[in-house]
DNA sequence: TGTATTAGCCTGTATATACAACTAATGTAA
DNA sequence: TTACATTAGTTGTATATACAGGCTAATACA
């Protein structure tokens, strides 16, 4: 792959962001100390000490001097994103989540789909269509694109029970995205599974993710304009820290 | 105000946060090396570089090998952050930019305004109403208000030349926003000024800004739905691609 | 038994040192 | 003039060392 050599701190990082995502390391787990770092991977104090802090500041550590180090509890989308998980952000806001799945299949690209999505006819996507509901009211429609060769498994999964967002951040974790938002007039389809009225406005977000360089996932998703906002903060520090319970 | 002492790293990171935001230092301009602040301040070269390291990485700085640390330049990743001027937008875009101003004045805000800016209701607020043109179409239309003590000279400007936003940004960088986008469907007035179709929706952006903790503006952006979107990225890319022109 | 102390581990910070890689400017030889 | 080598200054990384301060559990002591 990269045949220049990552720096030291960045090999540890990565180590442990790869046990976090592959659920060798689960949440609130222990993570070795820096001096364990040292004795095991044979590095100095502080190089661990830098990757331990880098991670911890990321938001996948939580540390605590005379303690340790230990795996975040975050709500799983929340690492580099502002962008959530629909489930998380309604159960957020206490309401109750559910969802209603349209169709779920592998598909052969068209030649604009494949071109969106970076890759030759050839390959296999998986297409998925859903509702996602906030007391019972219908708050998104999804309509998303999945490379096959990201997630073999896509097409096996219950996403009733795991929204593919928390899903396909499960396998890895997703490090880059680009999102386009607009208002248009939806069509009547989708206004009818939104349940909008006749003439209301949609926000329409469009996003692509990508792992590692690789564009894995394109989506669309429709919100109704009255029942829907996108909130941003922005500033340079901004980090929320977790509260020590 | 708080009795314990700092760590020396944080002290060097806000004594240059706080040359940044007072103008001390101005974007692209370079702030001392590594061993500058081993020499001037007294510390050794792996806090300094600490220090240095840390705020390139929270965005206020772009660091190059060889080269030196500058202050960001904020116009550059404020496209992430929206506050771009967009004028600066249209003109980037190689379209022609310009402006009808409806409304400048100095009014005494509503109960409504007061709460919203967290002020009380005798403070004095600037009001200005303008749209913003793409090659003489409209593209924004901008409803804002600004705190009088923040920028005194406001009234005077002729924002024909420069943006509400750029003469904003002039006066102080602006570091903390609160965004919200949603889709509606405008008022008429609105949806004539923007010369919009019948029943198009529109794109609308509330923004607050800060500067240090306090709110300075408040404003309203509509967009024409059809004319208009609004691009995010997210991730570690952004931070990488400061040109060397 | 109950309490105080201590030992040991943890993170947080700070320093001194070293080498690598990159860049710009300068000097030098063809 | 041109091409190449040198040099100095910069950031990037890595190590070894040290001490402070938080926390826990074992230990010593009354």
């Amino acid at each position: 792959m990269q045949d220049k050599q990552l720096p030291r701190y960045q090999q540890l990082k990565e180590l442990i962001i790869n046990k976090i995502s592959n659920g060798d390391l689960k949440p609130l787990e222990r993570v070795p100390s820096e001096n364990q770092l040292v004795k095991m991977m044979g590095v100095s104090r502080m190089t661990a000490n830098r990757a331990l802090r880098e991670l911890n500041n990321e938001g996948y550590l939580d540390r605590k001097a005379g303690i340790g180090s230990f795996v975040s509890d975050f709500k799983v989308n929340s690492h580099l994103f502002e962008i959530k998980s629909i489930a998380d952000e309604i159960t957020s806001r206490g309401s109750t989540y559910s969802s209603e799945i349209l169709e779920q299949s592998l598909i052969q690209p068209s030649n604009d789909l494949s071109r969106k999505m970076q890759i030759n006819t050839t390959s296999q996507i998986f297409h998925i269509q859903m509702v996602h509901f906030e007391d019972s009211i219908p708050i998104q429609f999804e309509d998303r694109y999945v490379k096959r060769d990201f997630a073999p498994d896509f097409i096996k999964q219950d996403f009733s029970e795991i929204t593919p967002s928390a899903y396909l951040s499960s396998i890895s974790p997703l490090n880059e995205a680009e999102q386009v938002v607009s208002a248009i007039t939806p069509s009547l389809s989708i206004s009818e599974l939104l349940q909008m009225k006749k003439d209301k406005p949609c926000l329409l977000i469009t996003r692509k993710t990508w792992v590692r360089k690789v564009l894995v996932t394109y989506g669309k998703f429709y919100h109704p304009g009255d029942r829907y906002e996108l909130l941003g903060n922005y500033g340079p520090i901004m980090r929320k820290k977790l509260s020590n319970k």
